[in-house]
DNA sequence: AAAAACATTAACCAAACATTAACATCTGCT
DNA sequence: AGCAGATGTTAATGTTTGGTTAATGTTTTT
C-alpha cells in the first residue's frame, strides 16, 4: 500500500521542533497540519479528516492526554501517537488508557517514527479495505452485485456471473457512458495484453451483451480500435 | 471489553525469563503457551488459535523475525510484539517491516507490557468481524447453539454437531446472505489453507447441506473460486 | 482395549470457467 | 470497390474447482 499524501495532524508546542518535524514528514510525502497547542489542535481536528494524529504530551493550556480524550469522543478510529520527553511509566500507561496506538520518547529516531507511522496507517487501511471498494452498481434496470457475482433484472432470477464476466462488467460500469479502453481491461483483468487475451475478451463482451439484452436501454458499444462503452440511454454522457 | 483468557503465544529461549514472564501473564488472566525456540513456536502456532504472539528476537535456530514472517504467511491478522535486548534502530525497522504491532526493549516494565497487550488485543477485537461472543443463531426455521453444538429444527430432536461442523456453520451464519470466503474458513477453522484442507471443508459443506435440507428456505450456495453463501430466502441480500 | 466419534484422504464424477478455433461481419482506409 | 485488421458469435476443447461417497486415519469415550 501507499501512504503518500495521508493527512497527519501534528500538535506540538515547541515551534522549532514542530517545524522541523513537520518538514521532515512533508519531505516523506505526508500531508501535515501543525497546531501549536491543544486548543488549536482540537479545532483543526474537527475541521478536517485525518489519517493519523501525533500529539505532544507536554503542552500549555491543554495537554496531550486531554486532547486525545476529546479526539476519541469524536472519532474512535483515528490512530494516535504520543510524543513525550520523559519516559515515565505513569505517562505511558495513561497514554494507553486514553487509546494510544503508539508511544515515542524524545529524543527519538526520525526513521523509527516514519516506520511506525507507516505501519499504523497500513494497519488501519487493511482493516477497512473490505468496504472501500464499490461492488454494487445500477445499470439501467439491472442491479449488479460484483461481490456475490450476480446480475439481477427485476422479476427474473439473478444471473450468476463468472469471475471474468463479473470483472469485465464492473469495469464497464465504472466507466458508464464513457470509454473503457481495451488495454485497461486486458491489463487489469487478464493481466496480459496479446492477441489471444484480446479475443477472449471479445467472447466475454458477447456474453455480457446477451445478458443485458433484456433492457433495451442498455448496450455495450464498440469503439473501433479503442475499447468499449457501456451506454445507458436516458443518462447523459456527462 | 475483557481481555481475560486471551491466548498468548510466548516464544522466548531464556528459560528463566520465559518462565517468569509466563507466570506473570498467567497471574494477569491470560492463557499463555510458552515455546523455547522458533521451531517449537511455529509448531505451536499452527496447532492453535492465538490472540497475540510475543516473540523474542534473539533465539537459536530460528530468530524472531523469521518466525514472524512464517506466522504472517499463515495468518495476516494476529498481533505480534517483539522483545529485544538491544535497541538497535535496524532491528526495530526490520520488525516493523515484518509486520510487528509493537516493540519492547529489554529490560522493560512489566506493567507497560501488560498495558500494551491489552491495548493491542482490544484494538484487534474491535476490528475483527469474527465475533466470538455470539453463539446463538436463527437460520431460517433452525436454531443453532454453537456453544452446545446443537442444531434444532422445530419438532425434531436436536442434531449434535461435531466441532468442525459447528464452527463452519457458525461462520456461515455470521455472514448470512453474504459471501463467506473459503480462505477465511480455512485459516480460522482449519488453520491452514491448502488442497487437502480445502477438500475437507467441501466434505463438511456437504454434511451441513444434508442437515439443512429440511428447511427449503435455507441453502448453502457456492460462489465458484470465492467461497460459500448461506442464503435464507425471504431475507434480503442487504 | 474396543467402540464411537470425528477428521482427513482418495477416488470419481459433474459443473463451472477460460481459452482457442473457426468462420462471419464490420470498419476504416486507399 | 477491395483489402487488412478488428470485432461478433458459436462451438469445441482444456482446465480448474466443487459435490459426493466411501475408505482410511486419528482422537476421545466407554
Amino acid at each position: 500500500m501507499d501512504t503518500t499524501n495521508k493527512k497527519i495532524l501534528l500538535v506540538e508546542d515547541d515551534p522549532n521542533f514542530g517545524a522541523v518535524l513537520k518538514d521532515y514528514l512533508i519531505i516523506n510525502d505526508f500531508d501535515v497540519t501543525l497546531a501549536k497547542n491543544g486548543m488549536e489542535g482540537f479545532e483543526k481536528f474537527k475541521k478536517d479528516n485525518y489519517d493519523l494524529c501525533i500529539l505532544d504530551v507536554m503542552m500549555p493550556y491543554k495537554d496531550g492526554y486531554t486532547l486525545a480524550r476529546e479526539i476519541r469522543e469524536k472519532n474512535k478510529e483515528v490512530p494516535i501517537i504520543f510524543l513525550t520527553a520523559k519516559s515515565m511509566k505513569e505517562d505511558v500507561l495513561k497514554g494507553y488508557k486514553v487509546g494510544a496506538d503508539d508511544y515515542l520518547n524524545k529524543p527519538f529516531d526520525s526513521e523509527v517514527l516514519l516506520m511506525k507511522i507507516k505501519a499504523i496507517i497500513m494497519r488501519k487501511a487493511s482493516e477497512t479495505k473490505t468496504d472501500n471498494t464499490r461492488f454494487e452498481f445500477e445499470i439501467g434496470k439491472f442491479h449488479l452485485n460484483s461481490k456475490l457475482r450476480f446480475l439481477t433484472f427485476p422479476g427474473d432470477e439473478p444471473i450468476k456471473l463468472s469471475p471474468k464476466e463479473n470483472e469485465l462488467l464492473k469495469m464497464l460500469a465504472l466507466h458508464e457512458n464513457d470509454l473503457m479502453p481495451r488495454e485497461l481491461a486486458l491489463t487489469k483483468i487478464w493481466r496480459d495484453d496479446n492477441y489471444f487475451t484480446s479475443r477472449s475478451m471479445d467472447v466475454y463482451i458477447a456474453k455480457l451483451r446477451k445478458y443485458l439484452k433484456q433492457d433495451d436501454e442498455v448496450e455495450i458499444l464498440n469503439i473501433h480500435g479503442e475499447g468499449f462503452r457501456l451506454v445507458v440511454k436516458g443518462k447523459a454522457a456527462e
